[in-house]
RNA sequence: GGCGACGUGGCCAAGUGGUAAGGCAGGGGUCUGCAAAACCCUCAUCACCGGUUCGAAUCCGGUCGUCGCCUCCA
């Protein structure tokens, strides 16, 4: 069974053949930091998330590559927007950077996202860049005007083979066909000359600038990846312009295949509208997980596959959030009933029925990341693990760990769903908190016994407000987090 | 207007030729001091029309509708 990745630039679902065996090089564009991450970003890093991890769950030596953009990006007027921030804070340029990139970052930890091996920041790579340009007007593909260097779309016939733009019709109506800088309309920039009151600049052959904002995907990708890596990803609204100026410039300069799979992530809509920043309907990273556990959101983003959009509401993640407490409470139950378990092996008939789940799941996995499929496939195997836990039994501990393993595994190692532990940081103050939750089992099962429900109630009901759930069951009372 | 994608039960969402995964919600049960959890039963013929085929949600054509991109955007 071989791992399919649907390829944009192909239109078709290929087989995945990386460059050289065993590695996968994946470089991912990155956001630009000039504010707060919001929920759209969240469900591009962790779908690519979960590929990173099931690459390697596969056995790939990945190298993840992801830059940080902090610099070159304009607004419609022409100002540029970490200048913008940093003006309406009162506040440097690499400040506002620094400050946003540590928050992306954070979020990013908190959603459970793994670190990029690699994460370059375009400011630390312009002279790579301003190489790339001259190789590029050295080869006959961009020109110098006044000052900035533009690439020539005309010279790089595939230009929109990704995105399946022609040339032509893009002619019509364009704004930038005011700018007579430029030999054609799509002409982009690559290099642009600095304003006096553009203090982000850098000094180069044409002027005292700063690049252009596809270039420095390219350039990096370059340096680090070489000039043919195995996967491109990024959020489908940047396959125009920006995917495709990243190809033009990069088989243009090297002569050679830029990306060989192209994978873009459908767009996230906030109940049914495009979030955007000019209509204010934003959900940051931050807002969304003062709401509900990364978990909650993670396995939201992961019902649905990684190429299609999806609407996020209320009642869409509470269903999610609802579904995946029903496996967090299966691996609960698990892990508990593994203090107490009698030694011994595994029961054979257990072990099949994992084998089993964890096959489909691969298979799953395999065809296209296709993780809302493998979720479904861990949704069935926990049906069966309840009855398992709560109908059957006692188990081995080798049946219990062989569970919980599972667990850890797929729906933990993948998925990123699963936590290790139960809660709380530390694992020391995990056991602290078990600790001080079981004195209160205890209080409230002398209560029970006494049939003095106000008590056990109360316990009970304090705890919730924590956010400890009790339930009581034939075999004594265990606890969860909400 | 151009390019691209999509339209599956009340909601979300897998499924690209052989008689519709899964989650949430709803209804009915079992269990329980109560509760919670869990489990069992129940709940769709796949936007519409036409075509290809022994057979289509899955292929082709058309209609209607939704969305993304075309300008900064993950």
């Amino acid at each position: 069974m071989t791992l399919k990745i649907y390829n944009v630039l192909t239109r078709t679902k290929e087989e995945f053949k990386p460059l050289q065996p065993g590695k996968a090089n994946i470089y991912v564009c990155g956001p630009t930091v000039y504010d707060y991450s919001h929920i759209g970003h969240a469900k591009t890093y962790v779908g690519f998330d979960v590929v990173v991890r099931y690459l390697r769950y596969l056995g790939y030596d990945v190298l993840y590559v992801q830059n940080i953009t902090d610099v070159g990006h304009m607004l419609d007027t022409g100002e540029d927007r970490i200048l913008k921030k940093a003006r309406q804070l009162s506040a440097g340029p690499m400040q506002i950077v620094e400050t946003y990139m540590r928050e992306y970052f954070a979020d990013m930890d908190a959603l459970g996202v793994q670190r990029p091996d690699i994460s370059p920041r375009a400011s630390g790579h312009v002279p790579e860049q301003i190489e790339m340009v001259q190789t590029l007007i050295a080869k006959g593909n961009a020109y110098e005007s006044e000052g900035s260097v533009y690439f020539d779309v005309t010279s790089f016939p595939e230009y929109g083979k990704l995105s399946g733009r022609v040339l032509e019709e893009q002619e019509e109506g364009s704004r930038e066909a005011v700018r007579s800088e430029k030999r054609h309309p799509a002409d982009f920039a690559l290099w642009k000359k600095a304003d006096p009151e553009h203090i982000l600049r850098w000094p180069s052959p044409w002027s005292d600038g700063f690049p252009g904002w596809h270039v420095e995907c390219s350039a990096m990708a370059n340096k680090y990846l070489g000039t043919t890596f195995d996967i491109h990803g990024g959020g489908i609204d940047n396959i125009f312009p920006h995917n495709e100026c990243e190809i033009a410039q990069s088989e243009a300069a090297h002569g050679e295949t830029f990306a060989r799979y192209w994978m873009l992530t459908g767009s996230l809509t906030l109940d049914g509208v495009k979030m955007s920043k000019s209509l204010g309907n934003t959900l940051t990273i931050k807002d969304a997980l003062a709401r509900w556990r990364p978990e909650a959101i993670r396995t939201f983003i992961l019902s649905s596959h990684y190429g299609s959009p999806i609407d996020f509401s209320d009642e869409a993640i509470e269903a999610a959030y609802k579904g995946w407490q029903r496996m967090w409470g299966a691996v609960t139950l698990a892990r508990q009933q593994l203090r107490t378990a009698v030694p011994g092996a595994a029961n054979p008939d257990v072990i099949a029925l994992l084998d089993k789940a964890k096959a489909q799941f691969i298979e799953k996995m395999n065809d296209d990341f296709n993780a809302p499929a493998a979720l479904g496939v861990l949704q069935e195997l926990t049906r069966q693990v309840n009855i398992l836990l709560n109908e059957q039994g006692p188990h081995t501990n080798g049946t219990l760990t062989a569970v919980d393993n599972l667990y850890r595994e797929l729906g933990g190692g993948v998925l990123g769903i699963i936590p290790d532990e139960a809660d709380g940081g530390s694992s020391g103050s995990a056991e602290r908190e078990d600790g001080l939750v079981q004195i209160l089992i205890k209080l409230r099962a002398q209560a029970r016994a006494n049939r003095d429900w106000a008590t056990s109630d109360a316990i009970r009901n304090q705890l919730k407000d924590l956010g400890v759930v009790l339930e009581d069951r034939a075999d004594g009372t265990i606890w969860k987090t909400e």
